[in-house]
RNA sequence: GGCCCCAUAGUCUAGCGGUCAGGACGUUGCCCUCUCAAGGCAGUAACACGGGUUCAAAUCCCGUUGGGGCUACCA
């Protein structure tokens, strides 16, 4: 990776960071366009600069209330701030008003060419294996002609469209500094004179993005790789205003598994489809900030990190200049700095937001595309899973998924493996957690959740177990019926016990278990076996020693009872 | 076709001229164990190819191949 341009000065001695993220609203925000988001976002943060959500809509044919109301509400969803708000359509006047510029400074022109025309000249352009450049033809337009051309648009109802003069710019070659890719150059010719206005007097992408990025006072402009061809446009505009163009920063795209670009229509890039499976927010953001990316901790840094796991030791050697044998190294602190800055850990899991905007480093984004992996996607969730607290996960559960409505259960009859009579087929999450809060009170909800969100991987996986584990009032079948209602008679004897050392714990079952297996000579393991079929119904899952003790002695001994 | 971007294991990556090419996901085996996970330990697997430059190249240069993006009066 080559960054070699040094944008730090400009990165951390500025305090006028901005930074937006533009969605155009045709269509519902997608997990590539949510890393842009993020890493918008994550730059703001870092820097402590201001996020600016801007909708891209002057498409108005394509762009829908609809999609915008729910990239907004997504966003919102993934707990991503913006502190400014802007629309492209009620921003014509600014348009105009940069356009007006243009047109004093000379560097635009009227094109009156039609659609059909256009095309017939693209056409011959491919037939001849040459690049397409519009050729500029209304650019040496006489007045009169100008006249005659203006009435037979305006018969059509259209005006002509304004371009801009690409040679008046004098420039040959248009070129800039990405932080990602480093320096990228476009010939000025090959560009061609674009449209800033159409005939229908809408202003295009490439002319109303940049002149909001100059006129919101953007920055950074951080957003997807497709975009680089765009940028000479862009620039050039900036140019011809005589504007300063921002800092671009073109991460990498994301890719299917098939090596084909994550698109609005691909289930994969689907936001919905995550949500539904159960991932959390925080771990799709966690996800989506390490791939094509790396955070580097230094090793002096605090560590805010979890104790026990990702334990990523990796140590680079120190580089160290033997021929200089003056270099030395004057004091304690530099050399404590010397051998630390060698010694660098790779972070994945963070656990927060705010942690991982710290460490964020957007010149450590890579400049090549990466492929999607639901695989390392529910790991890390899996490890948020473990860090969150069962209350806040259960506040999380409650705030982000039970107003989405889904109802997992119905899944279960496709999923075949699992096959049990689960009484409310069609619950949803807000059924099932308001259920098991009235079933079991607040503390006994949080016991649960404690014990499951160690064991499960997802959201989904967990109010699955929640519903057909804890709150199921079916008896399951039993495999042996001895057992069973030994199992029955001896989980009743601890419990008439009634002296304080003899509760319906993890140590009572156990016993209970062991006393069963001598007494009566039956395999421990069938006995376990058994247990757990008629408590869940499944074969496997976790500890059904646990499962048992936070059912409870009340819904336990009904399930035994033959 | 043209322009631009990119190239380390199945996947995400570290690497900035001298490394036993490091880590993570996945996968395989073992341990743990009431089963499934989790966890612990161990294994697996990579510098696309060809030329240079250099004492020395994954690393720098050129070419080839491959992948991707853009190529609109879409954004």
């Amino acid at each position: 990776m080559h960054n070699n341009i040094d944008n730090d000065n400009n990165i951390n001695n500025n305090d006028n960071i901005r930074v937006r993220f533009a969605p155009s609203p045709t269509g519902h925000l997608h997990i590539g366009g949510l890393r842009t988001a993020l890493f918008n976002c994550l730059f703001a943060k870092k820097n402590n600069g201001k996020l600016i959500l801007r909708i891209d809509d002057t498409d108005i044919a394509r762009s829908k209330k609809e999609y915008e109301d729910s990239i907004i509400s997504d966003i919102k969803w993934f707990d991503i701030k913006y502190d400014e708000f802007y629309k492209q359509s009620e921003r014509k006047d600014v348009y105009e008003k940069y356009l007006k510029t243009l047109e004093e400074k000379g560097y635009i022109y009227e094109c009156f060419c039609t659609e059909e025309e256009l095309l017939i000249s693209k056409e011959l352009s491919i037939n001849l294996k040459k690049p397409y450049i519009y050729n500029g033809r209304c650019l040496h337009l006489n007045n009169s002609e100008k006249e005659n051309l203006r009435k037979k648009l305006a018969d059509a109802g259209l005006s002509p469209s304004i371009r801009l003069n690409m040679l008046k710019l004098g420039l040959e070659q248009v070129e800039f500094e990405d932080i990602v890719h480093g320096r990228v150059a476009f010939h000025v010719k090959l560009l061609g004179d674009f449209v800033l206005k159409t005939s229908d007097n809408r202003f295009t992408y490439n002319f109303a993005s940049i002149i909001d990025d100059i006129d919101l006072g953007i920055s950074h402009i951080i957003r997807g790789e497709d975009h680089i061809s765009n940028t000479p446009r862009q620039i050039l505009l900036c140019k011809a205003l005589g504007k300063s163009s921002p800092i671009f920063a073109h991460i990498s795209l994301l890719y299917g598994k098939d090596g084909k670009l994550m698109s609005k229509r691909d289930f994969n890039a689907n936001l919905e489809y995550y949500k539904k499976e159960g991932y959390l927010p925080q771990a799709i953001l966690n996800y989506l900030a390490i791939t094509g990316n790396t955070f580097v901790v230094h090793n002096y840094s605090n560590e805010i990190h979890n104790n026990n796991n990702t334990d990523f030791n990796r140590t680079i050697h120190p580089i160290i200049d033997n021929n200089n044998e003056n270099n030395e190294i004057h004091n304690d602190e530099n050399l404590l700095n010397l051998l630390n800055k060698d010694k660098v850990k790779d972070k994945e899991i963070f656990s927060s937001i705010n942690e991982m905007a710290q460490y964020f480093d957007i010149k450590r984004a890579k400049n090549s595309g990466a492929i999607f992996s639901e695989d390392k996607l529910k790991f890390v969730n899996e490890k948020w899973l473990q860090h969150l607290s069962a209350e806040t996960l259960i506040s999380i559960i409650k705030e982000k998924f039970m107003l989405t409505g889904y109802i997992y259960l119905s899944d279960i009859d496709s999923n075949n493996n699992i096959d049990i009579d689960v009484q409310n087929k069609n619950a949803n999450i807000s059924d099932v957690i308001d259920c098991a809060e009235k079933e079991y009170g607040k503390e006994g909800l949080i016991l649960i959740v404690d014990f499951l969100k160690n064991e499960y991987k997802t959201v989904k996986e967990i109010i699955l177990e929640l519903n057909n584990v804890f709150l199921s009032k079916e008896k399951y079948k039993y495999f042996d019926k001895e057992i069973t209602e030994l199992l029955f008679k001896n989980f009743e004897e601890i419990i008439d016990n009634g002296s304080a050392d003899s509760e319906f714990d993890e140590i009572a079952v156990k016993n209970a278990i062991q006393k069963i297996s001598k007494e009566n000579k039956k395999n421990i393991k069938d006995i376990y076996k058994n247990l757990r079929m008629v408590l869940t119904g499944k074969t496997n899952g976790p500890s059904i020693l646990k499962i048992a003790v936070l059912l409870g002695k009340e819904r336990v001994l009904p399930k035994l009872k033959i």
